[in-house]
RNA sequence: GUGGGUAUAGUUCAGUGGCAGAACGCCAGACUGUGGCUCUGGAUGUCGUGGGUUCGACCCCCACUACCCACCCCA
């Protein structure tokens, strides 16, 4: 038997109905705040990733599905492709190759799509992946760079959690700073690790020579008392980022969207500047982090553009669902009208009436002719049917249809004219 | 990439070195144009794959694969 690959799955209904309702929810949220769709492709260079996510993240150098693509002579190399395992590098790369900064004030983008990365698959993890993301770019004249459109997003985005009916998510902030505070605070973490990296666990040793800042996410017990000691990132902030953070945490208290600052969040991106978050939920396992985002006011150069300072989010709509689903239990949609043919010759008028009540928006289901009676009731009643309209002989001479309401067992006889009025109340 | 667990019917799961099981679901009949309830019957299947041990393996051993959980990383 095929089946489907590692890592990836089928959605199935009901899922997807609560699928759909999220896309809806979504749509309906971000229009609001003035966003609107962009769609970009699931293959790109690889050098986009490479340039922006960085060569050395482990989404990069471990994670990534790429090929090289066939020359178009035998004799050509190939260009090295890759499956996206993010959004964000593919919406800056459409802002600069469309000059999209031509465009009047800043640009609000939102996608939904999947992501690919090649991870061991767990729960809330998998190799295809579905994320939802909003991206604001633009020049520094439109206003990019102020605390107020960080603010403005997350704001957003706790009122899409609101509106989804998902409780009991906490809002994670901080600032890791500008490039430049980057590099200053890497070197003084190095410098503090040197002494107590004997202590800690392995791959705190392991990180301490390839990412430091990692070292403070480590969630080992016996390594949090020496985390409490190293320095923190907010303490090393030039004092345009400190003002930014201070500003956008006033408006976020203003808009009574609650957070905690947590001087130990560094995402695994290489882009991220300042502004950096991450929304979490306590039922989700190990992978407990719905939407993670942040600035990245250096992108665009560092992908060839001019300076377009942006920031953005993406939502793990696997896990959001995950989440949605403990709480509402998603139905199925069924038919309205159940429509049982009964008897030889019956699948032609029984094909004419489901084509007149569909074209009045009723939700039409078909049986067919050689079904006994007792069994297209039994099956309109086992999918949910509100009413099975029966088709037979009689009816078809006489113009006089039964309706059934399969949930009070109450019958009707009515002309076939009244059948879609009668559905619908 | 590392560690642990699991793999038997459509689903959830029992099971024993000697005929492959239950519940639910599915199909049919009882009831020829009236569902839900009930009763009766039926099909469920390469017991994950490939080797080995054995008179005999779904069961024991080995390898592989897949899935789940965790690490790592991230959404």
């Amino acid at each position: 038997m095929i089946k489907a690959v590692r890592g990836t799955r089928d959605l199935l209904s009901p899922e997807t109905e609560t699928w759909n309702f999220v896309e809806s929810t979504v749509r309906e949220v971000f229009r609001v705040y003035n966003f609107s769709e962009i769609r970009t492709p699931v293959i790109e260079d690889l050098q986009l990733f490479q340039r922006s996510v960085g060569e050395e993240t482990d989404m990069v150098s471990k994670e990534m599905f790429s090929w090289e693509d066939r020359g178009r002579a035998a004799s050509e190399k190939g260009q090295w492709l890759a499956l996206r395992p993010e959004n964000t590098a593919g919406v800056m790369r459409a802002y600069i190759e469309h000059k999209l900064w031509e465009r009047p004030g800043l640009q609000h983008f939102y996608y939904m799509g999947p992501q690919f990365r090649r991870e061991r698959p767990q729960k809330g993890r998998y190799r295809q992946f579905y994320q939802i993301g909003a991206e604001v770019i633009g020049p520094s004249a439109t206003g990019s760079e102020s605390p107020a459109v960080d603010a403005e997003l997350l704001e957003m985005l706790a009122t899409l959690l609101d509106r989804l009916g998902i409780h009991g998510w906490t809002l994670e902030l901080n600032s890791v700073g500008s490039a430049a505070d980057r590099i200053r605070f890497n070197e003084t973490l190095r410098t503090a690790l040197r002494g107590v990296v004997s202590k800690m666990c392995v791959d705190c040793q392991r990180r301490a020579e390839t990412n430091p800042l990692r070292v403070l996410d480590c969630k080992v017990p016996q390594d949090q008392p020496i985390i409490e000691t190293l320095p923190r990132i907010g303490d090393y902030l030039d004092e345009a980022s400190q003002a930014h953070f201070g500003e956008v945490q006033k408006i976020l208290n203003s808009v009574e969207v609650p957070f905690h600052v947590n001087h130990r969040l560094v995402r695994g991106i290489d882009y991220y500047t300042r502004t950096a978050f991450e929304f979490t939920h306590g039922s989700l396992g190990a992978q407990n982090a719905i939407v993670g985002g942040g600035r990245y006011d250096g992108l665009s150069e560092s992908l060839g553009g001019p300076k377009a300072p942006g920031i953005g989010f993406a939502i793990g709509e696997d896990r959001l669902v995950m989440t949605l689903q403990e709480n509402t239990g998603a139905a199925a949609r069924p038919a309205d009208v159940y429509i049982a043919p009964l008897g030889p010759g019956m699948n032609v008028p029984a094909a004419g009436l489901a084509r007149e009540l569909r074209r009045q928006n009723v939700v039409v289901s078909v049986g067919d002719e050689t079904f006994r009676l007792k069994k297209s009731l039994e099956t309109a009643s086992k999918t949910g049917a509100r009413y099975a309209l029966i088709v037979g002989e009689n009816e078809v001479n006489s113009g006089q249809f039964a309706l059934k309401n399969l949930g009070t067992g109450e019958q009707v006889s009515i002309s076939r004219d009244q059948i879609a009025s009668t559905v619908k109340t």
